[in-house]
DNA sequence: CGGCGACTGAAGGGAATGGTTAAGAGGCGT
DNA sequence: ACGCCTCTTAACCATTCCCTTCAGTCGCCG
């Protein structure tokens, strides 16, 4: 499987003719099946048939469209970004978890840019257990995940010992619902405070963002601990749309406490007392050790502790100027 | 540039060593040498520099080795997919907007794999121009995208007739706010309302989500065309954060009129007149011909149109299972 | 300063890639 | 049935890739 091959298979998929293909490329048709017949060999895939008016692709042609473009475009991307490496300003590419970098990562890193402004930030969204393989595959330059407080809870993670980790803030944890909701309970509310056994959890509700039962995460780890499951739980496309549905009376969450304060002062909100709530977390920022790491990596592990970080974390987030938005992606595991 | 180079290339960046690249590559370390040697001629950068205790990356290099184990991973995947295409169910990519993707996508998608529960979904968020692009090179299977419902009002997109577009669904944009908010300027409320003229619209403080002015959508379209511009908007991280934020008082934003119903309903929102609103839009499918598309993507065309889908919109959100859940992935643009 | 380990370069060869022209095979329309 | 257009295969060649061995150079460390 060759940058070439895929090359002309793409322009085969898009123009839905190897005739067309090999004028687009400036080649001769032969070429162009030729590079076709080699995917087909080696993939064990017709990958397209003949048909009325051109050609359809199989299942696995369609499949292969859609990545050899993306590959194509990814190469064609990175050329571009090494040639230029020096011209732009330094990057940073932060990883976290589903949670953290849509809650967390966002403030911390307007901060951060606020103070190095020629630093162009990425932020990737991706499953705790791939933290540690990102840094070390050099795809992300720092790692921001919550770990339980409680020491010796955690397994270490890969590489783990040529890791360099920096805890930087200590989060809790709770359990939150609609007054309404708890209202409508009640049989364990004391003193207008809903209150639920541990062995409840899996009976109600939960109202999640994408990763909210990852279990390397403190809150995951807490819900898979009691037996709440893939059955109990519906995921929503961000933590705030679970939020909001929380509000709504649909069921409970998780949040980080400091992060719902709006919500609890104005009553929208209340915390359900649960027994091992609030959960301890701290979250932390992973790197390469200091040598094998970039100046605006090492930037931001100095940056986490100062009191300008600790302060964006804990106020309210206000968004982030559209200039210095950039998009969190999420990247796949294949490894 | 070629897969094998950038194989090696990633090898050498994660151990930290041509030798060690070498052996865990099982070839000699002049062939590593060697395949790193091409690259550097080729995109003119050094990529990493013999330093105290193994090498260090130039900024180059960084780029190219998240880079290259990007594209190494998705063609490593790209294989395993075509080889299995066969075996798994059908798939089915679908491209929309930030904003719909977030709002409108899932809860569609839903109640469609409730109806095909052998599909395997994927969302993608893209900026509105690039949503033909992706129907054409095969990345995507269906684009859902809103447009404004006054015919004319927006050019033809990029392969426009050779593309088949389906409305299925009218909605309107409305400004809200939080009736605190509103109260707090009492210069243009007007039985309780707050009343904003058009040309107080780029003086206020939007709170939007990714792609919320994205000129492409009707709401995007519609703030830029009265002025709004990157210094008036806040971004977050999802549209319903942006939602969360403007129920905190912290200034206006742009929702779908059904989507805020019950916020309007608790009086945690209110809607803002504003003259020119609601602004009325269309959602709508769009999908290469007939003959050109995969069965998945026939179902999906056929089915926006249905009682059940128009339910499944109108009703609001309740999240989907876990194990239905696929994450939105946000896709670049490189071309 | 000498030795040693590690990276780089040169030379060479086998295999593939990537291209050509020419001819065959297969579907579609008239 | 026939011709026409398109895709495929065959034969062939230049180039590049990719690996080897061997020799050289660089930097670190005792």
């Amino acid at each position: 499987m060759t940058l070439t091959q895929l090359r002309a298979f793409v322009a085969v998929a898009r123009l839905g003719s190897v005739k067309a293909a090999a004028i687009s490329l400036g080649i001769s048709e032969p070429a162009v099946s030729g590079a076709v017949a080699v995917l087909r060999r080696e993939l064990g895939d017709r990958l397209f048939v003949r048909a009325a008016g051109g050609i359809t692709l199989t299942a696995g042609g369609r499949r292969l469209a859609a990545g050899a473009a993306e590959i194509v475009g990814l190469a064609e991307e990175t050329r571009r970004q090494v040639r230029q490496a020096a011209a732009d300003g330094s990057q940073l590419r932060v990883a976290a978890t589903e949670t953290t970098a849509e809650q967390i990562v966002p403030p911390l890193l307007e901060a951060f840019v606020r103070r190095h402004p020629d630093v162009r930030t990425t932020t990737l969204a991706v499953p705790s257990t791939a933290l540690g393989e990102l840094l070390l595959d050099r795809r992300a330059d720092v790692a921001i995940s919550p770990v339980a407080a409680e020491p010796g809870a955690v397994a270490a993670a890969p590489g783990a010992d040529t890791l360099e980790r920096i805890p930087f803030l200590r989060v809790q944890l709770v359990v939150v619902a609609s007054p309404r909701h708890a209202g409508a309970r009640p049989d364990h509310v004391d003193g207008g405070r809903l209150h639920l056994p541990v062995g409840r959890l899996s009976r109600e509700h939960w109202l999640l963002g994408p990763g909210g039962l990852d279990p390397g995460t403190p809150g995951g780890a807490f819900l898979t601990r009691h037996g709440v499951g893939d059955a109990d739980a519906s995921v929503f496309p961000s933590t705030s749309a679970a939020l909001g549905a929380a509000v709504a009376g649909d069921g409970l969450s998780l949040a980080v406490l400091h992060l719902v304060r709006d919500e609890l002062r104005r009553g929208t909100l209340t915390v359900v007392a649960v027994p091992g709530t609030p959960v301890n977390g701290v979250l932390r920022a992973s790197a390469l050790p200091g040598d094998r790491r970039s100046p605006a990596a090492s930037a931001l592990c100095r940056f986490v502790t100062t009191p300008t970080a600790v302060r964006s974390l804990l106020t309210r987030s206000t968004g982030v100027p559209v200039d210095h938005y950039r998009p969190t992606v999420r990247v796949s595991l294949w490894s």
